[in-house]
DNA sequence: CCGTCATTTCAGAATTTTCTGAAATCTATG
DNA sequence: CATAGATTTCAGAAAATTCTGAAATGACGG
């Protein structure tokens, strides 16, 4: 490996995260690599700076790939295929956050939704589908949450993140609102 | 493995769930059946239903506690150590998102600081640490604000959630009220 | 279609992670 | 403080994953 000292970092740290997470050391390395990277990259560049085997680039390009983290950039007069990762940080956000619950949370939510179907045959089944059931209402509540502010253009996520439990403020102050306006209907 | 069927099923689940999270299949076995079980279990109750080594219990179970995903509670007249999942699905979620914080986000964005600390000794470098420093501020931004919410009651939370992106649309009131006070002042 | 360069596939090697059983340690009790 | 039950530790076995090199496949220009 042999690359300026802070992308070297870099790479590395992304590498040791990616096997926290279930990807792995090479995959988040090449990941960082591309996301730093000024110019799109080939697979030889990223061999040379990673030194990891030809085929083991490949295979890691496929799966970043099929998670839309890397996209292939062509280079005019050039045979071999580039690659870059998209440059909107938010919008990376939002294709990790989809892909991970395409992946993890909504094969959860089916299994759980067929657990809930079952007759319980026991007591002891009863009370798991009590639990299942409050499992399954939370992450409910949270995936349709996610999917309603995921549309929201940066601008207002940034600000709906900027205003943090201060819209709670904002929430008392609307119910105060309703209240007024009902009163004096009502009243 | 001996249990009923759907606490079977859900067990197996999140065994393999917990593979694609850095969480392996034995311990997401033991989360999942201490969650959903109607009363604490010992090492050997654990054991007997999963059909594991003693002693890989018991490094799960300490990998548990670690997470305070697990709670031991003893049991009166009963010299062996029982265990619990806390009950509260919101208060697990705080703990869950807690912890993955501790080690994930928190070790990265130290990280990322200390990259932009550096001085560039490079237009590459340079451009590194342009790229690090949008995703440290991406970061920065969602870790205050969830340090902010994590705070809430879980009925406020809940209330946020239900809410959803039409959160904007009272930000936008809120801001019509703001201009409209503004005006009258200054008009 | 042939030759060249680029990429992918895949069987097995290398590495890492997980799991086990035996031994060590800990803890309460008589 | 000896003993029996409970738990933890840890070295190595077993399993799973990652990585590689060689061969196959693909793509393009002539």
């Amino acid at each position: 490996m042999n690359l300026p000292p802070l992308v070297q970092s870099f790479v590395l740290h992304f590498g040791e995260m990616g096997s926290r997470w279930g990807i792995n050391r090479t995959v988040g390395q090449i990941y960082a690599l591309l996301y730093v990277s000024p110019q799109p990259l080939n697979a030889d560049d990223i061999v040379d700076a990673l030194s990891v085997s030809r085929s083991n680039v490949s295979m890691g390009l496929r799966e970043l790939q099929a998670w839309n983290l890397v996209l292939p950039r062509h280079i005019p007069d050039d045979r071999r295929d580039h690659f870059t990762t998209p440059d909107d940080v938010w919008q990376i956000l939002r294709t990790l956050a989809d892909e991970r619950k395409k992946r993890e949370v909504d094969p959860t939510l089916s299994v759980l939704r067929e657990l809930l179907m079952q007759k319980p045959g026991s007591e002891e089944e009863k009370h798991a589908q009590a639990r299942i059931s409050e499992m399954h209402g939370l992450i409910e509540r949270l995936t349709t949450w996610y999917e309603d502010v995921r549309r929201l253009e940066t601008e207002r996520l940034a600000a709906l993140l900027a205003l943090g439990a201060r819209v709670t403020k904002l929430l008392d102050a609307k119910d105060k609102v309703v209240g007024l306006v009902r009163g004096r209907k009502e009243g």
